[in-house]
DNA sequence: CTCTCGATGCGCT
DNA sequence: GCGCATCGAGAGA
């Protein structure tokens, strides 16, 4: 049996967003469908701090779209952009500071049959290399928005030891042995920081080297 | 393989 | 009206 104690918690959240962001890569992300767990564990993230942050939706100050950012840490910001596609980010920080980590890539753990029903025709490394591609393999869409991931229903964000023995062969795809081991820590010279991917905002929001993603893995987005 | 472009809803100016 | 923290189809090489 699995236990809650294995969810992140709050205080977790409630921290730097830049720490969090690199401490969820290796973490197992679980959405509970119909009673089914599909998770995957995550291996590509952005981190999107303040209104200062141009490439952030709070860029703007705070409307209704945004609310969720400026809420409580451990809550689930979904959005729709480009009118089709949803991306899901875990908030972050302190209540009234508008910060999130956008999960941008998972590898398929369980549930992945589901996934590949979510997204027909696709390869098993195209399930969910993408925030969008994840979020549509996990079905996770508006209705999310605002979910507390904190109680360990619907969506919430396991350590990845969380089932040892589940088979880590193929754990963390394409990366090196020494890290292959779940539940380890991911280790620092197999992260990558770069800048975020398709942001508009400013130079210094183009520049900033926010995104984490795990060397070589194939599952992150291209 | 690379590049271009359309989809499609809605938040925000 | 404009433009978006994206994706996938289609064209060309």
């Amino acid at each position: 049996m699995r236990s809650k104690a294995h969810i992140l918690d709050r205080d977790f959240y409630e921290r730097p967003t830049l720490e969090v962001a690199r401490e969820l890569l290796g973490q197992r992300l679980v959405r509970v469908l119909e009673g089914q767990r599909l998770s995957g564990l995550i291996v590509e993230v952005e981190a999107y701090i303040g209104e200062e942050d141009k490439a952030s939706h709070a860029a703007v100050g705070r409307t209704p779209r945004n609310e969720v950012m400026y809420g409580p840490a451990g809550h689930a910001y979904v959005y729709l952009i480009y009118g089709v596609h949803h991306c899901l980010n875990a908030v972050t920080e302190a209540e009234g500071f508008p910060a999130a980590v956008l999960i941008r890539a998972i590898e398929p753990r369980e549930g992945i049959e589901v996934m590949r029903a979510h997204r027909p025709g696709r390869p098993d490394d195209q399930l969910t290399n993408g925030p969008a591609k994840l979020c549509q393999a996990l079905a996770i869409d508006l209705s999310l928005n605002g979910a507390d991931l904190c109680t360990g229903e619907v969506l919430f964000i396991e350590v990845a030891n969380a089932r040892r023995g589940l088979g880590t062969s193929d754990s963390l795809g394409g990366c090196p042995a020494s890290v292959r081991e779940e539940g380890e820590h991911v280790a620092d010279d197999v992260v990558i920081a770069t800048p975020r991917i398709g942001v508009r905002g400013d130079e210094l929001a183009k520049s900033r080297p926010w995104r984490f993603c795990m060397q070589g893995n194939r599952y992150v987005s291209q």
